[in-house]
DNA sequence: TATGAATGAGTATTCATTCAT
DNA sequence: TATGAATGAATACTCATTCAT
């Protein structure tokens, strides 16, 4: 009883900064869980502890709260992704791998973040609708960089078109989507079991695909 | 009085069927377009040509409303896929190839069809959730139970476990779903073409798979 | 006690014309007590008898709404106005007292009208702005009209300039407004007199202008 | 550490009548451009260069900041204009003309103050309502006060009732005010000019009336 | 079978105002 | 003297849903 004259449950008077990260956090939460749409903005500010008014005297205004929250987290991921790939003499294998671990242990550790991300990437119909799937396409080309890469050192090319690369990275990227959603509803899945899956699927094929193995109907 | 005194310039009266069917047709187009939260019931009672009330009187709410249309549309999806991989004689990679092409052509030739079930088929926030993850389920497990055959006719099983094949065919269905997107939203690219992507990306890469030939970190 | 076995306080269910008549009319008291941004549309939908919603199905936002008021009882003022000036063939005095007696007898009769009319026509930050301004400017053009015959008849036109005229007619209007509004609110004054004292005021003024006998300073 | 370590950029720490008189400046300026209901007090205080808080500090509430500009404004034309008639020696014509000129310089050289004033001028729905009324009123006061001198100078009273008198104060006071808005908005319309105007239009028409030359219907 | 009329319950957003420093 | 941080209370507008016919 000393002491703790009145608990002070909610802090009070923060820094700007504080109370900003603090809302975007909130958003993260709720986007997750709902979606842009379903999410209330009476809901966020609730959740960050503070009153609506507050929210939008720092956010604006809810599209502009969801931008702040996709690029933050979008900022995150590609920041851990990046990192993890940066050393450009490794062999692409190892880089790609880095990569995997990077992505699937950032989408383990923060799955609201991933929620948010993953469900937006492919809307479109929404009025802010790029910011999302702009990440999702620098990721992809990332993912690109390094198929064409591969198949500029494979024996004669292995007839390998830009869009057959393209096509690629998309399947790739989708199923490394898949699985990380996967991953954070099963319970068990290590971020590593994901990674050495995909690699073992993508990789082979890919590498398959390189000797000019193909498959072909019929 | 004599002859046509009501000359139905909206063909009125029709049986409920038919009333039906252009409601479902109406809210798969509003919403592919706008998603589910979006998309608004005045929106799909125009866009079918009938009032709200009706729409209300035979399908109930806006839940139902898009429980049958995700119903409807996955049916339609899974029997396409179904019929072409019926023949359970023919070897697996055939019977891959026909359902992936039996689905990508769904896909081009139904892109709201597919924009429904792909936008919610990962949707877990709203209140139904389920239907259309649901039918993602079954497609999974249809995948899963291709690639456990093949495991099972490799030498030795290979040392695939259960799970492995669960997170294979959710790699398999993740990029597949991907490739559709794009596919859509990249002229020029043919069902033909995605599936021959899809299938060399993931076969190959299974077959190496049942080699024994795995990818692993160091 | 016998017969009204349920006193119907609302007429429900009316057709729409006479819905929203309704609504306007009650926005029209709303805007005359309270101006355009003070007068909720909670306030305006109660005082018309119905929900809100209805009054958006119908009249669609706040400012349409408004418009809409202007709209009809600018097109009164002036049709009452117009009517009783319609007569060319009568001398310009005799003109000019039927339009008055129209008008005043307007604005005493309809004072809620006059109100959001009179308040409303030299507000000019509004986003609408324009509606009111737009019917006074009508008034005013007329009165130039009227002026500008008088000054042609004059002997040697008097040297009357247009900026004269419409500067004259400014003056007129103005008077015309500040008396109609006093008059509403000084009990006991008929539109009669107000409309005598302006005519007294105005026509003898612009009489003695016609003869050229200019007040100049010095 | 030595000199200038606090470089004021933006003057800080002003005596209160200093920041008072810029509050109330910016407060012209904006309920001048938006009205009394549209104008922010976030916008007077930032108009202001201060903070919200001081405003409030000082000034109390929007409404006493608002009474506090009509009440400045109305004295400062009041002012003049009792200052260009105060020699009661002069004739009723002399002084009436010199009133008129200082009060549409006042209006030309302060065109937010006289936008304040007008617009708030007739209004009464607002919960203060009065303040700028009572200024009109005074105005008015003052003109009844020189129309009945007139009227005591003409030959047998003329017939004028008290009412007569306010009724042609009402009258010049409003088209005093059209024509002042109408010469603020129209380029190259001086005071003098409107003055010449109103004293024509006025004084003559007055003129008569004291002459008992009276017009009436039929 | 079909609809015009109507609303309860929200949602995003804004604003005057105050507290703690 | 001066302000950054914070909010209660309102406001315009929307939407899924139902009633009466």
């Amino acid at each position: 009883m000393a002491g703790a004259e009145r608990a002070l449950p909610k802090a009070r008077r923060l820094p700007r900064a504080v109370r900003e990260r603090q809302m975007v956090d909130a958003a993260v939460r709720c986007f997750a869980r709902n979606g842009y749409q379903a999410a209330s903005m009476d809901e966020i500010a609730e959740s960050a502890g503070v009153s609506k008014p507050l929210v939008y005297l720092y956010l604006n205004s809810k599209e502009e709260l969801f931008t702040a929250v996709i690029r933050r987290e979008a900022q995150a991921l590609l920041g851990v992704v990046a990192e993890a790939v940066v050393d450009r003499s490794a062999p692409p294998d190892e880089r790609l791998w880095a990569g995997l671990m990077a992505f699937f242990t950032f989408a383990a550790e923060h799955p609201d973040s991933w929620a948010v991300l993953s469900r937006q990437a492919r809307t479109q119909g929404e009025p802010f609708a790029g910011e999302a799937a702009r990440m999702r396409d620098e990721i992809t080309a990332f993912v690109s960089g390094l198929i064409g890469e591969a198949a500029l050192e494979a024996p004669g090319g292995a007839g390998i078109t830009g869009r057959d690369v393209d096509a690629l990275a998309q399947a790739l990227v989708g199923s490394a989507e898949s699985l990380a959603s996967w991953a954070n509803e099963t319970p068990g899945v290590t971020a590593k079991e994901a990674a050495a899956t995909l690699m073992n699927f993508a990789w082979s094929g890919l590498g398959n695909l390189m000797k000019s193995e193909r498959w072909s109907p019929r």
